[in-house]
DNA sequence: TAAAACATACCAACCATTCGGTTTTATTTT
DNA sequence: AAAATAAAACCGAATGGTTGGTATGTTTTA
């Protein structure tokens, strides 16, 4: 148990941590103005530029928060979720693939998108610093899923490229979730994420053993 | 032939739709200024706001030039590509698809993403009205395709989803362009466009007649 | 009792837009 | 065809609201 009571500071920085992230998934980076983001967290200007050199170093810090949160969130989900009976490694990847899908479900909810993917096409080609830092974010999410992938192709001795797959996976949630934005319809991602994991399947059992 | 000498009214239209399709694209909307549009469209801001009421107005007008321009290239693209020696629909799917991965490779020479996606990205969740737009502009991105899965699976009598497939074809694209600018490699996006026609390829061999 | 955390007023730069006036282009009249 | 007139296109300085950030002083915490 940790403690109930936090300090001052700690829940400040809390604070304005969450409702950025919060407001740069729904509004994005640039058309978040700091103004209305310390109205949000209910802080003043002066506790925000104590805890942040500016609207940058806040970003990167807001990016670090919410991998670790996501990394907590994903890990909770999917120990909810029902122990696939053979233990097949492909069925593990697909199981993390669920558990991603229902983050993605809960938080669209409070709307907004991936913050991730917003701040990647907000920044990629004019922020050097953002583009990379924002690459591993998404390096990091491939990851979770190549493990398991390459461990499927291993048991069954394929020649598959297993981070390329991985990588495939974050671009049809990116994209999944950029549609159903515009669709307003939180479905799609479910369904695409479907879809995804009848390709990998047939992909798997398509492929020539070596 | 067209006229040779343009009137200078159209000219400036059309220099600041360029301009500001490639600021959008690179920037995206809310970090795109009109100062700096109006520079590199060399105009002045009387010019601009005499031909638009405002930013939000030239989206709109950057949005309709933006489609009718693609639709053109992706016609010319898709004809300088080999024909297909069996005239089979969904391998006029996978041309259409080669002719939309070849103009993503062109654009990303000058940098930036998809323009759609990118003030899809941004103002999805925050502006109705162009929500709205972005979604028409989704759904004519998928029904380019659509129109021959549709076909192909009437061809094979198989119960597949066409609708559902054009949108997941959107999905990987877009997501692809998204992750493919992190990592600034825009092979990326030719390789996942790869992997998907094998994966439609097989889903519409899988795919059990009714 | 020193340092960290916070509050508040302030500011300079920025930025979308306006507006009164000028030039260019199209149309009509002579 | 030239002149007259109207309309469209354009110019650029000015504006006023916003915005990220600072400076200075006060309170809270270790």
């Amino acid at each position: 148990m940790r403690d109930l009571k936090q300090s001052r500071a700690v829940q400040t920085r809390k604070n304005i941590l969450r409702e950025a992230a919060q407001l740069f998934a729904r509004k994005g980076f640039h058309d978040t103005k700091v103004d209305e983001l310390i109205r949000a967290a209910e802080v003043t200007s002066g506790a925000f530029f104590h805890h942040f050199k500016g609207k940058d170093d806040l970003a990167f810090a807001v990016i670090d928060h919410h991998m670790e949160q996501r990394r907590q969130t994903l890990e909770r989900i999917e120990k909810g979720l029902p122990e696939p009976d053979v233990v097949d490694p492909l069925e593990l990847a697909f199981r993390r693939l669920d558990a991603a899908c229902e983050m993605v479900v809960r938080r669209r909810n409070r709307k907004g998108g991936c913050l991730i993917g917003n701040l990647a096409t907000a920044l990629s080609d004019t922020r050097p610093e953002f583009r990379k830092r924002l690459g591993e974010c998404f390096d990091e999410m491939a990851a979770e899923f190549e493990i398991h992938l390459a461990e499927a192709a291993a048991d069954r001795d394929l020649d598959v490229d297993s981070r390329e797959i991985a990588r495939y996976i974050v671009s049809v949630i990116e994209g999944a979730i950029m549609l159903s934005r515009t669709q307003r319809d939180i479905g799609l991602v479910q369904q695409q994420i479907q879809r995804l994991k009848e390709d990998i399947r047939r992909s798997f059992q398509a492929e020539v053993p070596r």
